[in-house]
DNA sequence: CCTATTAATTCTGTATACAAAATACAGATC
DNA sequence: GATCTGTATTTTGTATACAGAATTAATAGG
C-alpha cells in the first residue's frame, strides 16, 4: 500500500531564510536603504553565509534586496519613483485577475464574496483596520483563485511584497478608507453581473486611488 | 582629480553563469526535463559548486529551473498551460507598455517606428525572418522605452524569456506571418494617433493570436 | 588642522570539505 | 522470478577556508 507522501518537515535552511527575511524586509524590521553584512546576518540566524547568500539571490529576484557586485546587499529603498512604477502593473494585473475570475466564479464563488463584503463594511464601521485587512486579503484571495492563474498569482503576490512596505509606513486616512468601502461595493456588483471588463476597469482605478493615497502621504 | 568608476568588467561569476545558462536554457541545448547536475555542470564550466547553486537560485525566481528541495534542480518544462497562463500576462502587460508609450512618444519616436515597420513588411516580403524578428524586437524596444517604466521592461523580459523556447521549437506558418504583419501595421496607426486605449487593445489582440497560433503548432 | 597616501581591517566572491539525504545496487526471502 | 531489505555510491545541503577587493584607520606631508 501507498502512503501519502505526508509533506515532511525536512525543508532547506535558505527556505526558510527567504521567508524569514522577507517577513523582516516588509515589516520593516530591516529598514529600507540599511546595508547587509552577510556574516553578521548568518551570525545571528546561526547559519552559515552559504544558505543565507543563497537566499538574498532570491529576495533579490523579488526586488527586496539589491545586489551591487563586490560591495554586498543592501535592503531595497522604495521610493515614490518605485510606487509610480509598480502600482499601474499591479492595477493591470488585478484588472487581467478580475476579468478571469468572471469567467470561472460560482455561485458558491459570489456568495461567498457578498459575505466577505459585508463583514468588510462591517469592520469599516467598527473601525477595526485588522478584520478589515483579512477580510479585504481573503477577497482577493478569492478573485485570484478563481482566475485560476498560479502565475498571475505568483507575480501579484512578489508586487505586492514590494508596495506592502509602503503601506506598512504610511496610516490610511479615514477619507481614503471610506472610499476605498464605495469601491468595494462597485466590485462586487460588477463581480456578481460576472462583467469582467467592467470588474478589471473598476481594479484598475481601486489600485490607481490606492496610489493616489499612497503617494499624497508619503510627500506632498 | 577623482576618475569616473569605468565600470570595471569584474563580474561576479554567478552572473555571467546566469546569462550563459539562461541563454542554453532558451535556445533548448538545456532540454525542458532534464535533469541538472551541479557537480557535472560546475565541472564542465570549470568553476565551483557554490556560484553555479546561485545562479541556479536567479533562474529559478525566472521560471527557467525548477528547484525540488533534496533532490536538486530540472530544466523547467514548457506545457500548454504554461503558455496558457503566460501569454495573458504578457498581453496585459504589453497592454499597459503602449497606453503609457502613447503618454511620452515624440515625434522623433513615431518616425523610427514607423521606419522599423517599413523594415518589418520589407523583411517579410523577401522571406528574411531574421531581419523580420529584429526590426520587431527593435519596435518592441521603442515602445518599452517611450514607456519609460524599468520594472515592467524587467517583467516583460522575464516573462518572455519563459515563452521563447516555445517559439524556438516551433516555425511559424505562412498565414500567421502574414496576420502579424497586418497586426503591426494596425499597431503603427494607433501609435501614429498615439491612442493609447486602441494601441492597447491591439497589443492584447496581437498577443493572443501568438498564443493561438503556437498553441495550433505545438499538440492539435 | 586638513588633505593625501598608505597600511590594516573588514567583507565579498569562490573553492573546498564534510554530513545527511537520495538513489542505485546487490543479496536475501518468498 | 519478483519483491523486499540492507549496503554502497552519488548528490545535495551546509559549513569552513582562503584570496582579493572595498572600506576604514593611521600616518605623513602641507
Amino acid at each position: 500500500m501507498q502512503l501519502e507522501p505526508l509533506t515532511l518537515p525536512r525543508r532547506p535552511l535558505h527556505d526558510d531564510l527567504v521567508e524569514h527575511l522577507r517577513d523582516l524586509i516588509v515589516r520593516g524590521t530591516l529598514a529600507p536603504g540599511s546595508k547587509v553584512q552577510e556574516q553578521a546576518l548568518s551570525d545571528q540566524f546561526q547559519v552559515s553565509r552559504t544558505p543565507l547568500r543563497e537566499a538574498l539571490r532570491s529576495l533579490a529576484a523579488e526586488g527586496l534586496v539589491v545586489l551591487t557586485p563586490r560591495r554586498g546587499a543592501t535592503i531595497a529603498e522604495i521610493t515614490r519613483r518605485d510606487l509610480e512604477e509598480a502600482f499601474p502593473i499591479l492595477g493591470a494585473l488585478e484588472a487581467l485577475a478580475g476579468e478571469l475570475a468572471c469567467g470561472n466564479l460560482t455561485d458558491d464563488d459570489i456568495a461567498r464574496a457578498r459575505t466577505l463584503q459585508a463583514k468588510l463594511v462591517q469592520a469599516h464601521e467598527a473601525g477595526d483596520l485588522a478584520n478589515y485587512s483579512a477580510a479585504n486579503a481573503a477577497l482577493h484571495k478569492l478573485i485570484l483563485q478563481a482566475a485560476a492563474n498560479p502565475l498571475l498569482s505568483k507575480m501579484l503576490k512578489s508586487l505586492d511584497g514590494r508596495v506592502r512596505r509602503a503601506r506598512y509606513m504610511v496610516n490610511i486616512s479615514g477619507a481614503r478608507w471610506a472610499a476605498a468601502v464605495a469601491e468595494h461595493e462597485v466590485i462586487l456588483s460588477a463581480l456578481e453581473a460576472r462583467d469582467g471588463r467592467k470588474l478589471g476597469q473598476i481594479l484598475k482605478d481601486h489600485i490607481a486611488n490606492k496610489l493616489n493615497a499612497l503617494i499624497g502621504q508619503i510627500d506632498g
